[in-house]
DNA sequence: CACAGACATAAACGCACCTCATTAGTAATT
DNA sequence: AATTACTAATGAGGTGCGTTTATGTCTGTG
């Protein structure tokens, strides 16, 4: 291993640009020195690399031979290049994630617990927010990943489903109805309900879905926040539409109970959003990660 | 992939030596060198890769994990190298020819054999086919070397004469013809006659040099094998036209016989083609060389 | 406290590599 | 056939950069 490395960097070049000039430009370099080098390579290897002809050059049988080898160990080093520069971030870097602070409650804390235990070094931020809110902080680069209802467009973005939310009737335990039942559609529709504003994107998903079975909802009330609406359930206020996943302290306390359905409502997923051209940092990239690594393979 | 590729083979074997100086000394250059080769690694890194203590250095963490991809890539470059070296030195490599059944049993049996003989650990394989075929094997890299009648057109082919065909009229030794007679061009176009079929370049340069002559070739019968033609002579179907290097066995054992002939067809030269901007791989060479080496200096 | 051994630093040297300029070959124009 | 436009190779010369030499600094040791 006399060669001088810098020898096998203008190799893979050249190889790739299949033209000595053009690959000159790619090293920003002169296309005479390019040449001087393939052919102090050649001769320090005693063998013919390339064969020239007039629209360039192309590799010789025992050149393509070599150039695989010099592609994989440019290729290792390059990733260990990368690995280094990572490790080297995550000593020192912020994350900003946009997501809703139920989604950041039942889904989020432990990743974030175990990101902060690995990377303490790294500042975490969590910006709250609904769907489209914290796809719109994406979009413009406030956070660097977000967690969202699965978007109607995806447009520039990434996504990669990683949790599942299931929308169902609860009541308080004392709610005058029999939760032994199995209520339609219909029976649903007809108690007080107790919804979440409008602009809440499970508010209309579940509207959504009543509609497409010829079913209006009016709900009672409507609320902005999802404590409110756990409270005015439990004190007997009347039906509340919830996802499951965002109640089960209160379900499994018994505060709330569920109410049996003859249908189901499709689940929806929360997606984690990236945007699609903007490499992620570091920081980003292994939170990402340390989530979609710990999902059901599905 | 800016860094220099020459800091890390000096980083490999200071991570090897765990010692600055010794490292030197197995590199050939003075402690400084490596000292500050080491510094501008790191910097460019950005990352600190060995712990300087009192006895030497010691790779850190992040070391430790490049130290692993450098060692592996600069393997990879070694065995690139040495397979090269191997292939240089014939130890190693393949060969292969683009020739017709005919001309690889007729004439290059001896060369194959010899040549294994060898190098042994040439692996040697042959392709079948027409000369036209062969050709299109050889432009397309398939081939290393092909032997072909003399094409049309060289293009960018380097074509050297090796082995001359000889066009010449038999028939099996009972065939009712008079073998002492000298026979013209007219009579033998008068004879039933087996011919290759049309596509064989030898029947086509048969036909050519009859109509040179102005006399059309219409034969009893077409082939497409070789051997058919040998096997309908000899049990008197008629008169063949074929090439007398390929049946010599035939004309040895006096199952067939040559006719006499007032006219000399000219001989047909087999070549030897390379492509002439695409240098020979080293075992590619050393045949052609086996080859050209051996033949009568015409 | 002096000494040895290891790495870091400074400065000057000299060559390898680069740039520039030219040559030369081939292909595709007209 | 002459022209144009590619390509790679070659020659010459200047200089950046990695080297060497020399010295400094730190740590552990007798």
């Amino acid at each position: 291993m006399s060669v001088k490395l810098e020898l096998y960097k203008v190799f893979k070049e050249v190889a790739e640009a299949g033209n000595i000039t053009a690959a000159a430009q790619s090293l920003y370099i002169s296309q005479s020195a390019v040449s001087q080098s393939i052919k102090q390579l050649e001769n320090e290897l005693q063998t013919r690399l390339f064969s020239r002809n007039s629209r360039g050059v192309s590799l010789t049988g025992e050149g393509k031979m070599l150039y695989e080898y010099v592609r994989s160990a440019m290729g290792l080093l390059e990733t260990g290049e990368a690995k280094l520069s990572q490790t080297r971030e995550l000593q020192m870097g912020h994350l900003t994630i946009g997501a809703s602070d139920t989604v950041t409650s039942q889904f989020l804390l432990p990743y974030l617990d175990r990101f902060h235990r690995q990377y303490p070094a790294i500042r975490i931020q969590i910006v709250s927010g609904r769907s489209h809110k914290v796809l719109g902080l994406l979009q413009s680069g406030k956070v660097d990943i977000a967690f969202a209802s699965t978007p109607a467009d995806p447009g520039s973005l990434t996504t990669f489903p990683c949790f599942a939310t299931h929308s169902v009737f609860v009541a308080g335990a004392d709610y005058p109805c029999d939760f032994d039942h199995v209520y339609s559609l219909q029976e649903i529709a007809r108690f007080p309900l107790i919804l979440l504003e409008r602009k809440a994107s499970s508010r209309l998903y579940l509207e959504k879905y009543f509609l497409q079975n010829g079913l209006h909802l009016d709900p009672e009330i409507e609320l902005g926040a999802r404590s409110l609406l756990v409270d005015l359930a439990a004190i007997g206020f009347g039906v509340a539409g919830v996802t499951e996943e965002f109640v089960t302290r209160e379900l499994e306390s018994g505060r709330l109970k569920k109410l049996k359905t003859s249908f189901e409502i499709p689940p929806r997923s929360v997606d984690l959003c990236v945007l699609h051209d903007v490499p992620l940092t570091a920081a980003a990239a292994q939170f990402a990660s340390f989530v979609k690594d710990s999902l059901p393979l599905a």
